[in-house]
Formats: C-alpha cells, sequence, structure tokens
DNA sequence: GCCGTTTTCGGCCCGACTGTTTTCAGTCG
C-alpha cells in the first residue's frame, strides 16, 4: 500500500510550502490530504484505478492528480520542483518548538542559514536577536526548543496510551487538590482513547487569573515550563519528559472547553463549520449567536443545539462521525459494563504478574462472570511457558479455586503455533483445558497466513490471539492475510481476538 | 487546494501565550 509514502510526500510539500510563504489555505489543504491518506484504511490504488480519488472529502482535482502521478510514475512533479529549491536540511528545523515557518525563513533569507549548526551560529553572535521582530527573549524560546528536539530521538515522539495513564491519574488527583478548582477531567486523545498519545491534555473548573495555572507550573514532577498564562500552561513531566497542556474555564463552559479540548482538531474544525452555516460559533467558551451565550455547560448540551446526539470521544475523528450522527446514525460503541468476562489472563505460572488467586479476586470486583486463565505454553522459554506437568499442577489449582470463588475460573492456555503450524502441546493436553487460544509468536515472517490455517483447523482451537501480531510503536504486524483468515473462522467458528493491551 | 440548497468566487475554526510591538505577528492548542 502506498498511502503512507504518499502522504508523507504531500506533508513535507505543504511545509515546503509554508516555507516559501505560500497561501496557508492551500498549505492546510496539503495536510489535510495526508492526515485523510494517513487515516484512510483502504488501498488509495485501488480508489484511484477505478476514479475514485475526488470522491474522497478533502481531495480535489489538484491531489488527485498528484496521487495519480505518484502511483504512474513514483513522483510528484511539483513536490520535486519545490524541494528542489529548498535546503536539504531546513525543513527538518521546523520540527524544533517555537520555531516556526516565518522565523525560519526570516533566518534563511537574512542570514543564510541552511541547517541546524549555522542556526545555534546565529543564535550564538547575536546576528538573530538583531533580526526585525526578534529579540534576545524570542532567541532564548528558540535556544530552548532546540533542546527539547535534540532530546527527541529521530522520529517524533508519542507514548502508548497504557504508560501514561498512572502519570495522567496522580496528576488529576494533586490538581483536584489545589484550592478554586472544582473539576478535573483528561482530554485531548487519551481521552479519544487513541493508541497513543502525543501530550496529556488536562481540563479544569476555575476561576481564569487564579492560581490554579502557576500552581501547576509549580508541581514537583515539573521538568520545565514552557508557558504560563491565565487559562492555560504547558509543562514538561519528570518521568516521561511528556508535555502536559493544562486548560482552566468557567463552569458555565465547561462542557464546551471539554468538547474543544478533547478534538480532535478536524472534528472540531468540522463541527465549528457546520455552526458558522448555521450563523452560530462555537468556542471553548460555549456556543454563541452573535454575543449571546446559547450553551456550553455540558457536550450534551453543545452537541444538541446543532441537533446531534452526544458523540462518544473514541469517534471524534472526523471520520464521517459527524455525518452519521447528524442522520440519528452513530454506531453503539460496547461499554465497559457490557464486558461478561477476559478469555486471555497471563498469571505467575507463566509471565503474568498476579497469581490465579490475586487475579480471580480482582476479576470478582470488576463484576466479571468468567476469566480464562490463558498461560504461555512449554516452547516459549522467554515467557515462562508451561511444561505439561506444571500445566497439570496449575489446572488442579484453578479447580480448588472454583470452590473457593462465585466468578467461574476457565482453564485455558495460549499455546504457540509452531513453525510447522502444529500446536505446542499433543491433543490429549490441550483436551483438558475449557478453552484453547492458539498465536504466533515465533517466526514472524514465515508462512503466517498457513500457520494460523493449519493451527484453526484442530477442532480444539477456540480463539486465535492477536492475529496481527503488530505491536503498537514497536513492531509491524505480521505478513498475513487477514482476510483469508477471517473467512476460515468464520467457518469453522474459531475468534479472533481484539486484543486490548497497549501495546498490541 | 478545496468547496458550494443562500456562492463556481471567495471564503477557509477560533482563541491563548509570548515577545515585540504601539496594535500585532508568530506559534501553538
Ligand atoms: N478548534 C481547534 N482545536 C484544536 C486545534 N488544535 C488542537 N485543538 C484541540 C483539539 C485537540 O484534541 C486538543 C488537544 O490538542 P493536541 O495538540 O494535544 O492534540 P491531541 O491531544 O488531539 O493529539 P496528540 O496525541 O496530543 O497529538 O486541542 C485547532 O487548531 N483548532
Ligand atoms: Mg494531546
Ligand atoms: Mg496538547
Ligand atoms: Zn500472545
Amino acid at each position: 500500500m502506498k498511502n503512507l509514502e504518499i502522504a508523507r510526500l504531500l506533508d513535507e510539500l505543504a511545509d515546503a510550502l509554508e516555507f516559501h510563504g505560500e497561501n496557508p489555505f492551500k498549505v492546510s489543504a496539503y495536510r489535510r490530504a495526508a492526515k485523510i491518506l494517513r487515516d484512510f484504511t483502504e488501498d488509495i490504488e485501488v480508489y484511484a484505478k477505478e476514479g475514485r480519488l475526488q470522491e474522497i472529502p478533502g481531495i480535489g482535482e489538484g491531489i488527485a492528480k498528484k496521487i495519480k502521478e505518484y502511483l504512474e510514475t513514483g513522483k510528484i512533479t511539483k513536490h520535486k520542483e519545490v524541494i528542489s529549491k529548498t535546503p536539504r536540511e531546513i525543513l527538518e528545523l521546523l520540527k524544533i518548538p517555537s520555531l516556526g515557518p516565518k522565523t525560519l525563513k526570516l533566518a534563511h533569507d537574512k542570514l543564510g542559514v541552511k541547517n541546524l549548526d549555522d542556526l545555534k551560529r546565529v543564535i550564538e553572535d547575536g546576528s538573530l536577536a538583531r533580526l526585525p521582530g526578534m529579540g534576545p527573549k524570542k532567541v532564548e524560546n528558540i535556544k530552548k526548543g532546540i533542546e527539547l528536539y535534540e532530546g527527541f530521538t529521530g522520529e517524533e515522539k508519542r507514548w502508548q496510551l497504557g504508560l501514561v495513564i498512572p502519570v495522567v491519574t496522580s496528576l488529576v488527583e494533586e490538581i483536584k487538590k489545589f484550592p478554586g478548582v472544582k473539576k478535573v477531567v483528561p482530554a485531548g486523545s487519551y481521552r479519544r482513547m487513541k493508541e497513543t498519545v502525543g501530550d496529556i491534555d488536562i481540563l479544569c473548573i476555575g476561576e481564569p487569573g487564579g492560581e490554579i495555572i502557576k500552581k501547576f507550573t509549580e508541581l514537583p514532577v515539573v521538568e520545565r515550563v514552557l508557558a504560563c498564562g491565565e487559562t492555560k500552561g504547558s509543562i514538561i513531566e519528570k518521568s516521561l519528559k511528556i508535555q502536559i497542556d493544562l486548560r482552566v474555564v468557567p463552569e458555565r463552559s465547561f462542557g464546551a472547553a471539554l468538547q474543544y479540548f478533547t478534538g480532535s482538531k478536524a472534528h472540531n474544525i468540522k463541527l465549528r463549520t457546520l455552526a458558522k452555516g448555521k450563523g452560530y460559533k462555537i468556542s471553548e467558551y460555549g456556543v454563541f449567536k452573535g454575543e449571546k451565550y446559547i450553551a456550553g455547560e455540558t457536550e450534551e448540551d453543545v452537541y444538541a443545539v446543532f441537533g446531534l446526539p452526544w458523540i462518544p470521544p473514541e469517534l471524534r475523528e472526523d471520520r464521517g462521525e459527524i455525518e452519521l450522527a447528524l442522520e440519528g446514525k452513530l454506531p453503539r460503541l460496547v461499554e465497559y459494563d457490557e464486558i461478561k468476562g477476559d478469555f486471555h489472563i497471563h498469571s505467575k505460572y507463566s509471565d503474568g504478574a498476579n497469581t490465579i488467586e490475586e487475579i480471580a479476586k480482582k476479576a470478582e470486583e470488576m463484576g466479571l462472570e468468567y476469566i480464562a486463565i490463558c498461560d504461555h505454553s512449554r516452547s516459549l522459554k522467554y515467557a515462562g511457558g508451561l511444561d505439561i506437568d506444571t500445566l497439570k499442577r496449575r489446572n488442579e489449582e484453578i479447580d480448588r479455586l472454583n470452590e473457593k470463588f462465585k466468578i467461574k475460573i476457565l482453564k485455558g492456555m495460549e499455546v504457540d503455533i509452531l513453525q510447522d503450524g502444529s500446536l505446542d502441546y499433543p491433543d490429549p493436553v490441550l483436551e483438558e483445558l475449557d478453552v484453547v487460544i492458539a498465536a504466533i509468536h515465533m517466526g514472524f515472517k514465515k508462512n503466517v497466513t498457513e500457520r494460523i490455517l493449519a493451527a484453526m483447523e484442530n477442532p480444539l482451537v477456540d480463539i486465535i490471539a492477536h492475529p496481527t501480531g503488530r505491536l503498537i510503536s514497536g513492531r509491524e504486524g505480521y505478513d498475513v492475510d487477514l482476510e483469508k483468515i477471517m473467512e476460515r473462522a468464520r467457518e469453522l467458528g474459531v475468534a479472533l481476538e481484539i486484543n486490548a493491551y497497549f501495546d498490541r
């Protein structure tokens, strides 16, 4: 699939055009198209072949032509042209916080800055600070930006959602203790439950101009203060070196502000444009008609002004959710309280963190009806895979615990699919189990589709674990024909796992 | 560059923080 390659080129074209001072709306149009391609789940080449590119909102005549050109020739002439008159390393410098396209262009035109070393030189010799509109403080901020930039390694840094949860939870508790704070909630990509987050966004109710932001920037977890104003502040947090943005609004704006701060940006722009068309204005302070405040206390109120139901944050990506909401056709999402059990739990017998008893207790507290303990099988040595005797002992322990607990504890295993497609235990061992998950953990490149298909043919196999094999910010998925696997799984009644662990 | 039951031209979301300004530009959310 060439979606990502094309997205990268369009983004680079946008950066270069912006550097050269092109119309900002044109620049946005390229960026928007790049994002659409990056989020596109189908192969753009198929769309191109069928002549349907312009059916995609945000892709018009010009960009459709460029996509076709790339698919046919492997390049985009316009991109080549613009890049050829742009110094090779200069666009990279746009990643430096507080250095944007205008300043960069100025430094390039007036001082001949072409790369990071040039930039550092004009900072040190004072020439950057003497340019019109520049001054010592701006230069100091760019200098700090360079330090941050050199701290990121290579690509834009993002954090797995599960890794930031403890930081967010404890921070929210800290902020709740500030005087004058009524409510504190996480927003941004964290609330939208994205796989990874680029920062942490937190909203609170309080009086603007109070001490809240100042206190936030003085917390012990603060490594560096990036901004500190009346209604918002930004810091870098010590343990993860992640940026945290705090926004403060009054109570009557809480819903509008939560809507704004939850995003996504594209969702906000779509909603605000819709409002504007109907003669309203939406900001983080509320919905307004002229000067008049119409709504803003809750998110429901804000959406309701436009005849929309409340839209779950997980859907707010401008991927058609606003159109569906308008038609009253939003999909119903599975809620936590609908989850009846968990089929994939590792215990201390293999690489889990807890004993089966501890797990059962916790699961009962969570209101689950059943759990399946599915430890790793014997070949997976690095994850404490169980030999047949240990498995037997573990099963006996589960029998004993089932007498003690109300919750049903199932005997399961996550059995490795070996290189030849056979399973890691003989059938008589599998027959002792209530649940058999089959999974590939070794040989990701070798005949994955065939091996999974072979494993599914065994009538003792109930579930295929993590069928894509991807690790979020770790590893591309297996080279696997998922459609083939889905088709056969349906025929055989084998379940395909949706693994919700935060790096899967 | 994209887009359109008020438009095929002329708009394109809206606001905070900072530094450099004497009324605003740049950067960011
Ligand atoms: N209306 C509007 N809202 C924005 C804009 N940029 C950001 N926001 C809102 C929506 C975002 O979800 C929210 C937080 O901004 P972030 O830059 O932290 O983005 P977000 O958390 O969505 O993604 P991230 O994982 O941090 O990259 O602020 C913008 O240009 N316009
Ligand atoms: Mg964010
Ligand atoms: Mg943010
Ligand atoms: Zn596994």
